[in-house]
DNA sequence: GCGACAG
DNA sequence: ATCTTGTCGC
C-alpha cells in the first residue's frame, strides 16, 4: 500500500515530543469506523540484542487477516537497524520507520490496523496507534499487553470473556481494559485513528476466539521473530563467507 | 526529590 | 523487547 514516507524522523527526544504535539490534533477518535472489516492487519517488531538501544537489528512484520476465516492472507516484513532508543512515551519512533517500510510492501490495503502498544492511552494522548493512523490515513487501534497510563476499577471488570472496564487517566476515558478469555489477564485497547473504542474492542474480541491476544498480534509476533532470525542468519552467513 | 515507565 | 528454569493447574 502507498504511504508517504516522512522526509525525516526526529533525531532527538525534544524533536520527537514536538512532533507528537503537532500531529496529535490530526488523530480522529470519532467513530464508528469499520464495523465489519474483512481485512484487518496486525503489526509487530522483534529486536535482536539489548532491545532498548540504538543500533539493534530490528524486524517488522505485518500480517493481513481475513476476519471471515481468521487466516492470514498476506504477509510483509522489513528489517533495519534501530535509530531511536526505547523511551516510554516515544516508543513509536523506535518502531514506526521499519513498520512503515513493511506496510509499503503490502499489496492489499487493510481496513483496520491493530498495533502492539497503545493509542490514546498515552501520556500525551498520542501513542503508536495514533501516530501510525495519521501516517497511513487508515483506521488504527492499539492492543497492549500491559497498562501504561490510566487506572480502572477491578471490581467493574468481570472475569469472563467479553467483560471490560473503562481505562481512565486524568478524568478522561482513554481506553478499555478488555477480557478476551475467561479468567485470563485482560488486554488494554485504545483508539488510534478513525475508529471508536466500542468498535475497536469488538474487533479485538472477534479476533481472539481462543487466545488472550488477537490473531493479528499472534501472527505478527511470530512473523517478526522469523524475519529477525532470517536477517540475523544472513548477517552471520555473510560474515562467515567474507571473513 | 523519587519511582514508574507501551515494546 | 529479550534472556531463561522451574512450577502450577487443567
Amino acid at each position: 500500500m502507498h504511504i508517504d514516507v516522512p522526509s525525516a524522523w526526529p533525531a532527538d527526544e525534544a524533536a520527537a515530543l514536538a512532533l507528537q504535539d503537532r500531529l496529535r490534533p490530526l488523530a480522529d477518535h470519532r467513530g464508528p469506523g469499520p464495523a465489519h472489516p474483512r481485512l484487518v492487519a496486525g503489526l509487530d517488531v522483534a529486536y535482536a540484542g539489548d532491545g532498548r538501544a540504538t543500533g539493534d537489528l530490528v524486524a517488522a512484520a505485518v500480517v493481513v487477516i481475513d476476519t471471515a476465516t481468521l487466516e492470514v492472507v498476506e504477509r510483509a516484513t522489513a528489517t533495519a537497524t534501530s535509530t531511536f532508543p526505547y523511551i516510554p512515551g516515544l516508543f513509536a519512533y523506535r518502531e514506526l520507520p521499519v513498520l512503515v517500510e513493511a506496510l509499503r510492501a503490502l499489496r492489499t490495503t487493510p481496513e483496520l490496523l491493530l498495533c502492539d502498544g497503545h493509542g490514546l492511552a498515552h501520556p500525551r494522548r498520542f501513542g503508536l496507534a495514533c501516530h501510525l493512523g495519521v501516517l497511513t490515513g487508515l483506521p488504527t487501534a492499539g492492543v497492549a499487553k500491559t497498562p501504561f497510563v490510566g487506572t480502572f476499577d477491578p471490581a467493574a471488570l468481570g472475569g469472563s470473556r467479553g467483560s471490560s472496564a473503562d481505562l481512565v487517566d486524568a478524568g478522561e476515558t482513554v481506553g478499555r481494559v478488555l477480557r478476551t478469555q475467561d479468567g485470563v489477564k485482560p488486554v488494554y485497547v485504545s483508539t488510534g485513528h478513525l475508529v471508536d473504542l466500542p468498535t475497536a474492542c469488538a474487533q479485538v474480541l472477534a479476533l481472539a476466539p481462543a487466545y488472550r491476544l488477537p490473531e493479528t498480534t499472534r501472527q505478527a509476533d511470530r512473523l517478526s521473530r522469523d524475519a529477525l532470525a532470517a536477517a540475523a542468519g544472513r548477517v552471520t552467513a555473510a560474515d562467515t563467507v567474507e571473513g
